[in-house]
DNA sequence: GGCTATGTATAAGC
DNA sequence: GCTTATACATAGCC
């Protein structure tokens, strides 16, 4: 809405290699935004199973799953996710858990998804979520239901890969799943072997592009 | 150009689930395809590794990998292929891990959108089920894990309270991974044997849209 | 990080 | 699948 400024906006590029190194990282983070977005609205449109990976320039990994990158690459390579019984083993999936349930809150932050200002304030005496609702309205309310489900998830995976510890977990149904998660788990040495030729892969069952 | 028909073109969406099948089903393959397209993009553009793998409801695979998949899952849970003979080693690089995670969580939280003051100033507070667990012993975790789970008591009581149309979220995360882990190796072997549910694949230099 | 102009992806409909 | 009208993503700049 703001007059003045009249840029070149958006020209056709071509898709090769951006050779200037600034120019490439922009594109990069731009880019790397928007797909990310895809990934999450094709899951959320179609409730498919999705895991998107990024390595950046930098080394830096980005990455998307549902319902969790893990459960995805276990059932890409064909493992059937049974609990372990090791307490090393489910100590190590349950921190990566919380990797990504540390992430994934703070992406929803950004998203905007956050808790209503009066609250935050208000979560030096309480938490939030101990507060009572009766004095909010509904948008306010609205915010509070997301982040309580948010937090319930969260909760869920947590006590889930808790109780991982000591029992086994099932896998998934098909496809989306409400809330509670299976801890995945991963399994280094089985993959170790299989390793391909460098270029690009794809593998689909139809598709054309 | 041409004038003839005109239809309502594309309309806004609500990224919620489709719950038409078949209108499901026709936006799945045009995301899909979209998707993938972007992966492509993204890598050749900036050279980047990245995985991606999709499920469709029917259950087939569709998946792209730069320089493979394969490739890209191994780097991404290959952080210590080796160091899991050993717990102490493990841990440690989980501990590792998780710091280096709330590090860069900190420093999304001070780069800056919305995020409460409160905590802004330090990395002192977190709530305790966010904090990580690595740290902690046995007897420790058992703690941790019923407190977990009377927290889920109550978060589902409140959830229940406040009643509404759910609906899935994005796990969208970004990870950060401890630099100077090892990268991928190089080939050695085919992709073809952990190739799930059928379908195909091949190498190509650069694709053409 | 923010803005604009424009290329693209894609929701409807056939 | 193919077409058309639009919503959305993003290249070029600041």
């Amino acid at each position: 809405m703001i007059m003045g400024r009249i840029g070149k906006g958006r020209q056709k590029i071509e898709i090769k290699r951006i050779q200037n190194l600034d120019h490439r990282q922009v594109t990069f983070s731009k880019r790397r935004k928007g797909i990310f977005k895809k990934a999450s609205e094709l899951c959320i449109l179609c409730g498919v199973e999705i895991a998107l990976i990024v390595f950046s320039p930098a080394g830096k990994v980005f990455s998307f799953g549902h319902s969790s990158v893990n459960s995805v690459i276990n059932r890409f390579i064909g493992w059937s996710p049974v609990a372990q019984s090791n307490n090393d083993g489910s100590i190590r999936e349950l921190s990566q858990r919380l990797t990504e349930v540390n992430e994934e809150l703070e992406t929803e932050k950004k998203r905007g998804l956050m808790i209503p200002d009066e609250l935050k304030k208000g979560k030096m005496q309480q938490f939030w979520w101990e507060e009572p609702i009766d004095k909010l309205d509904m948008n306010e309310l609205r915010q509070v239901k997301v982040a309580m489900e948010k937090l319930r998830k969260n909760v869920m995976k947590r006590a889930e890969m808790m109780e991982a510890a000591s029992s086994s977990s099932s896998f998934l149904a098909t496809n989306s799943v409400p809330l509670g998660m299976i801890p995945a788990r991963q399994d280094e040495e089985g993959t170790t072997s299989i390793i391909p030729q460098g270029g690009f892969s794809w593998d689909f069952g139809f598709a054309k592009f």
